[in-house]
DNA sequence: ACGCTGCACTGAAGCGCTTCACCTGTCAAC
DNA sequence: GTTGACAGGTGAAGCGCTTCAGTGCAGCGT
């Protein structure tokens, strides 16, 4: 059995290819009735669009891109990326879009993927996360005929592209003021990669924020790992001005975090208050349950494809503010008892 | 900045676009000389190939295809798709294939989405996983022009196809015999998905097992999620027969019962010993930490990839077996205290 | 000298679609 | 009745590549 061609239908529908070609596109040129009957005939035929036939004839690639540059190991750690992409996902399904997947090891990777992509006319557009401060895919996504792309991030760090972002700052502000709120003087930040935009604005945030309450506002640096995150804890618990709560960049590193209390019998959240960004099902499996900001990381990838199909269709672009993470207070925030 | 073509390439080095095509491509054709020349061009005029006109001239799509039938939500849960996918990425990265994701609610639309791939000549193979019992994509793609696929499972679910997979009964019966060993007496199993294959063939190998050493087995059901591993734990420990083990079958559940276990004020590894199946990074988050059945997710994706490209490059097929997940006693298992 | 083989290369067809220039018939307007 | 506009088509070019039937030519044996 051949490949169904369009021209098979255009034969069986006594018509021309162009005709069927605009019947199948719904656009105009053929009339309602002549239009009905060749979408029968398609349908009968049991036809499928050729994609390559397709996009070599200008028209569109039906595939969005996305790489993620990090390392292969470190990617499982984190939730983030899978419901992310499912997010996505569900947004393609209903335009029967595919997302072209490339885990690459480092920007310059990413770069290279990107202008391989374009020459290869293997996308429509792409989606690009974990911008950093000057990121260069920024300047090179801008350049007069890149590829149309949505990026994840801050306004501040995405030029004039097109971007969806959440407000870390007020997240990070909202969370300060709750641990000053029930009773701790002494906070302290685990905080990610630094090159990561976010983590630079969260670090802002969480400094300003400190300040302004009068508060000891202590950091630790780490890679996102549960091994640093849990180090960093060790290293803030046994200082000398142990903090009574601490806020982590991801659930990992909040839990390892938990496992480093019991360890030193630093009971949590009588002694210790811990708050997780990123609210993974990890969060409620814990004993006791993480406090974390939470945030519809599925429907955040939604909005982000959907934000990429306009920017395909021509639309206008801009700057959206997708929900803002939401403190979810769980077994590992309390009051902070006096001393 | 017209697209550089093959044609400009031919001009700028003298010769047809056919010679131009050979050399490319590495086949005979064309003198050595010739060739290097062509390369010369080719990459002085930065070419990059167009995969949709190579496609669409019958060759390669440079595109291997993962669907995904799983709901959204629960795909975060598990850090394996996603190393899983890390792997397979490294090995294309090396071809320069890209992978093409799709998540899709059920098998159904699994099979719509295989279907509509082969017709659109989207993808040069495929990878399967989670292979059920009689599973209808086995048969779909036995038939004579299926797209070529490897599928990830044990041989007695993979009828004819190609699979690569890993030795879980071996597995489940060495942890068994492990806690055994150590003086348990009455180990229980946690288990997901009844549809998926290798739950299948873990319970079987389990129940063989305790059989064989004369010790209680119990089996409790549940969708992978935390919320049921929880409540499954909570059934055994407050149970008439409490089990001193429990062997979940992945590691958020694992998490779960170690909270449900402290909550109930069970001690681990003390009163109870809890395995994992799957070992994240979270395994080694926790405290104690989870011992856990331990398999490098990556390099078997790695592996995945490479049997695929035999099968798209019309090599032999068969049957491989990957490392056997090999039991790491972590924090959470410990010698049985007489009682 | 001759044919013959094999290598190096040419040129064009063809993959399945989109799109553009062009044709035809109808109907309203004058 | 003639014009013009317009809806509803047609047919072929073209997208960039692969591939296959040829062409030309050097080198060989006889």
């Amino acid at each position: 059995m051949a490949r169904i061609t369009i021209a098979d239908i255009a034969r069986r529908a006594g018509v021309s290819t162009g005709a069927v070609s605009y019947a199948l596109n719904n656009r105009p040129g053929v009339s309602a009735e002549t239009r009905s009957r060749i979408l029968g005939v398609a349908a009968e035929l049991g036809w499928e669009p050729s994609s390559a036939a397709r996009s070599l004839s200008g028209a569109r690639t039906e595939t969005v891109g996305l790489v993620l540059a990090r390392d292969p190991s470190t990617l499982g750690f984190e939730s983030f990326y899978m419901q992310f992409i499912a997010g996505i996902e569900s947004e393609l399904a209903a335009r029967s879009y595919g997302l072209l997947l490339q885990v690459v090891p480092d920007l310059d990777a990413e770069l290279r993927a990107y202008r391989k992509w374009r020459a290869a006319r293997r996308v429509d557009g792409v989606v690009t996360v974990d911008l950093r401060l000057d990121d260069p895919r920024v300047a090179w996504l801008s350049e007069p005929d890149a590829i149309p792309a949505v990026v994840v991030g801050d306004p501040a760090l995405a030029g004039d592209l097109t971007n969806v972002w959440t407000d870390d700052a007020s997240a990070m502000r909202e969370s300060v003021r709750y641990l000053h709120a029930v009773g701790h003087r002494r906070i302290a930040r685990v905080a990610g990669v630094t090159s990561f935009g976010h983590t630079h604005i969260r670090d802002e945030a969480f400094r300003e924020e400190v300040a302004q309450l009068g508060v000891r506002g202590e950091i630790g640096r780490t890679d996102y790992t549960a091994d640093q995150g849990a180090s960093a804890t060790r290293t803030l618990l046994t200082g000398p001005e142990r903090p009574t709560a601490i806020i982590y960049d991801n659930d990992v590193m909040a839990l390892a975090g938990l496992g480093v209390a019991s360890e030193l019998g630093v009971r949590v959240p009588a002694d210790l208050s811990i708050i997780a960004w990123d609210d993974s099902p990890l969060c409620q499996a814990t004993y006791p349950r993480l406090s974390a900001l939470s945030h519809d990381v599925t429907s955040f990838g939604a909005h982000v494809a959907r934000r990429l199909f306009d920017r395909i269709d021509g639309r206008t672009g801009g700057s959206f503010l997708d929900s803002t993470p939401t403190l979810r207070p769980r077994g590992t925030t309390a009051r902070r008892a006096e001393d």
